[in-house]
DNA sequence: CTAGGTGCAAATCCTTTGCTCGAAT
DNA sequence: ATTCGAGCAAAGGATTTGCACCTAG
């Protein structure tokens, strides 16, 4: 049995944890310091790949900002704030049927979708600057 | 009055264009080339950023590829091959009094949505490689 | 004459990879 | 002894910016 990467549990912890709803490659390496944990990004890198490819993380990509990493689970979507890049999971947003006839129609076999509406969280609005980093 | 730049209204003309629906920068670069016209990479991107910002272009976000441009027009929604990065629009897939009621209940603003499903077009799945470089 | 479009080149950012060393089996 | 994981460093790719020039108004 090969060895598992130390980095796994203490990764796969921080995003079960509630702080952030899905962190960003640079999150998780500044997370991981407050532990004493200070490994390479290129350790994560390819730590989060591999949970990725094993399908126990989702990758959620973003316009303009790096992707995030949440736990794979019971799907829905997601809002983006396009100002200071908060991440909120909402319900499902398109219908099954709606994607799967659209797909249908068009041929295409659908992976998991995973939609993100960008748009201005509350906190924005109000402050008309981004909000502040959210601590770890 | 300023001098608007040559490269918009041959830009324009292309993304009205029925070849391709959605232009990468690199895939403006090439037809251009077509028609005569060398412009810098940096020319295309001001002048898309500026058509962009005018609201006269839609920027499309992928996962793992390059963003596409579109004209500006009726809303729908993408579907996006993963293998050989075709773009089919489709009707809007998130039902407006969906998404709607998501971000009121987050208190977000939300900008126009811009959907992409990722999934395998007909054409890879059959041929389990992607499909050839569509002629400019 | 002046504003601003253009090209060239370089900086930047983020991601990804090669390679070596060290630790666990 | 062998097999990876980890760290370091550097490559890579795409995007973005600074700057000087040139041309249209």
């Amino acid at each position: 049995m090969a060895r598992a990467s130390k980095l796994i549990e203490p990764i796969l912890t921080l995003l079960a944890g509630s702080t952030r709803h899905a962190w960003s490659l640079e999150d998780i390496r500044q997370d991981l310091r407050t532990r004493d944990l200070t490994p390479d990004f290129s350790s994560i890198f390819r730590v989060v790949e591999q949970l990725v490819a094993q399908g126990r993380v989702n990758r959620i990509h973003l316009a303009d900002a790096p992707p995030r990493f949440e736990l794979s689970g019971a799907h829905h979507d997601h809002l983006h704030c396009t100002l200071c890049d908060l991440l909120v999971p909402v319900p499902c947003l398109a219908p099954h049927n709606l994607a799967d006839q659209a797909a249908q129609a068009q041929g295409f076999a659908l992976h998991a979708h995973n939609i993100v509406l960008d748009g201005v969280c509350p906190h924005c609005q109000l402050q008309r600057q981004p909000r502040p980093e959210l601590p770890a």
